[in-house]
DNA sequence: CAAGAGTGTCTAAAAATCATACACTATCGG
DNA sequence: CCGATAGTGTATGATTTTTAGACACTCTTG
């Protein structure tokens, strides 16, 4: 049931590091915490981690999260492909949808339901790990210009980069 | 100014379509209400709409708005390329959320202001006509896939479906 | 009607991809 | 320490894809 890898925890309530040690350990190999931010990259640089889960509300009230939304982008920087969960207070909902449009994966309110917390990350970490072939990224991605170009081939296929014959090859399968 | 193209406005109340026509007249060319959800799909298969903007407080609270996420997912199942941008009220904010989990551009809070309404609209519509090159998706993915698979590039070239020489090439460029 | 834009198709040349192969390094269990 | 396994970096020739260029056709529009 471990097969879940590494997460990185990184909340400055300490009580709440514990809790979480305790709740996630029984579906994640190993379970790494941190009071503060300023560990993170380094943490992330020696070890793999699998998943993050940022605590929106370092400096309580002080620069509403602004913070918390600079680590995630440099987290987001260094480790483009490493889902980052965030959690904040309930009222601060409107900073966790800032989150998700800087890149987070999903959210969490405080006080969260474990049994939510632990889909989440693991819909996170399950959605991060999918893989798709080449093959199926390009033909998505003609399909949605050409979408966009209102079936115009000639235009679709200047926007692509490609030649109108190419463009037609790739439709026809 | 007015090159925003057409924007479909959908409330139940007569009001805010009002109000709509009058402050989104002077960004786009042209602005088509309706007062129920019905006519959506019939309205986008007749007209060119280039944005949607949607609210979701039909039936008033009977069903916390399940309503207008249906009405998302058929707009986005029929037009996966139009922008919907979601109006809720500031207590929705939890199914704004979920609704652009199912594929909204965005959303607005009820009572909106104005600048920011046009500003979200105009953001929603440029990024989806923005239209990025074949070669550069390919290329985007292709380090994504290779960072997910630690740098071995025999397991990525394998789930990319393609061979680890094609992928030596396209990593050296 | 004439011009312009777009379509559908063809050819031969150029480029990319494939299967296969070989030498080399690193890691791990016996 | 040795052999097995997995991965890297590179090479070759065959195959496939893409390209440039061209031609005939349809539509729309001034």
């Amino acid at each position: 049931m471990k097969d879940y890898g590494t997460i990185l925890v990184v909340d400055d309530n300490p009580a709440i590091l514990t809790a979480a040690r305790i709740c996630l350990g029984g579906v994640f190999g190993k379970v790494i915490t941190l009071a503060s931010p300023e560990g993170i990259l380094a943490t992330m640089n020696q070890e793999r981690v699998d998943v993050v889960l940022l605590d929106m509300n370092f400096t309580l009230g002080v620069n509403s999260g602004q913070d918390g939304l600079l680590w995630l982008r440099s987290i987001h920087k260094r480790h483009p492909d490493v889902p980052v969960v965030l959690v904040t207070a309930y009222a601060d909902i409107k900073l966790a949808v800032r989150g998700l449009k800087d890149g987070a994966a999903d959210f969490v309110t405080k006080p969260w339901d474990n049994a939510e917390l632990v889909r989440t990350l693991k819909d996170a970490i399950d959605k991060s790990k999918e893989i798709v072939p080449l093959e199926e990224v390009e033909a998505e991605h003609v399909r949605r210009v050409v979408e966009k170009c209102h079936g115009n081939i000639s235009k679709a296929a200047e926007m692509l980069g490609i030649t109108r014959q190419t463009l037609y090859a790739k439709i026809k399968k």
